[in-house]
DNA sequence: CCAACTTACGTGACATGTCAACTATTCCCG
DNA sequence: CGGGAATAGTTGACATGTCACGTAAGTTGG
């Protein structure tokens, strides 16, 4: 009889998957960051930042809201925003319905930098990835990621 | 005649399957640095830093060596190393062959940390990972990450 | 041999991210 | 109403990561 707590080590094919998107995880971003900031005055977190507020049709969101949208840390996105406002990326505006509450919105100069920068950026994102993946990848791809992220919910 | 520097979009099935891997590629690490420092006196970046370490038998790796097996960059690992040899996880040695270069070696109590930390760590990468995943998918995902690394090294 | 180049690593300044604590409001319920 | 609990957001201290540069040791061509 084993006892209960004998680890169970990964297999030699989950090892090799698990070390993969290991690097992947690492060096994608990594060449997305370098090559945005090449390109652009924005980085990444920037970048992902202009991008929820233009998805908005007054460029105007809560705090929290856009906490919850970046799945960030409300102390995270308050520093960040801070930075972004000290370089006019973005104003923090107040709430008149509740008193605790801002808005973050998107400055014109913020405007203007995620849409010099966007088409550069989706090209790297089509070169560094999507180049290397089939249609049929693509879509077991995202199956796979949702199955992941649905059991990270739970 | 549309020129050239029209930007190519992603699909909405791209889109989709871009911003689940993104979000993955957010709250995984997340998850796994909060459980490691929850069960052991480890962050994340210790624990791949040690598994290097005891990968090799004798405990004692390059600085170059290491940091190219973990895709870091030289900065960050000195840095990286120098606050694990404070808290005794790790000691730097001189190489008598080459009197710039140094090797990072592995203390008992390092060893002693990961050997504690690992199992749990383990577990919770099965059950935040591969548990949402059949055998197959786990080899397709390893082929996909593989091909997408591939394209990178070129 | 030696001057120029390369390589190995460290350092300091700064950007980014986390955690715990804080302030100011609003909510809820007796 | 009034007072405690919850909520929105900020802040400061600190850990982590990047970038540009510095230093020392090895390498190499004339």
């Amino acid at each position: 009889m084993t006892t209960q707590t004998a680890t169970r080590w990964l297999s030699d094919t989950e090892q090799q998957t698990w070390r993969r998107w290991l690097a992947l995880n690492a060096q994608l971003p990594a060449l997305l960051h370098r090559e945005l900031q090449r390109d652009s005055e924005l980085s990444l977190p920037d970048f992902d930042v202009l991008v929820q507020l233009t998805d908005d049709d007054r460029g105007r969101v809560r705090i929290a809201q856009l906490a919850e949208a970046l799945q960030w840390e409300r102390s995270r996105l308050s520093h960040h925003v801070t930075r972004m406002a000290r370089r006019g990326l973005v104003e923090k505006e107040d709430c008149l319905d509740d008193g605790r509450g801002s808005f973050v919105v998107l400055t014109s100069a913020g405007r203007a930098a995620i849409e010099r920068a966007a088409p550069a950026h989706v090209r790297t994102v089509r070169r560094a990835f999507f180049d290397a993946l089939s249609d049929e990848d693509v879509v077991l791809l995202g199956e796979m990621t949702e199955k992941v992220l649905a059991q990270l919910r739970s």
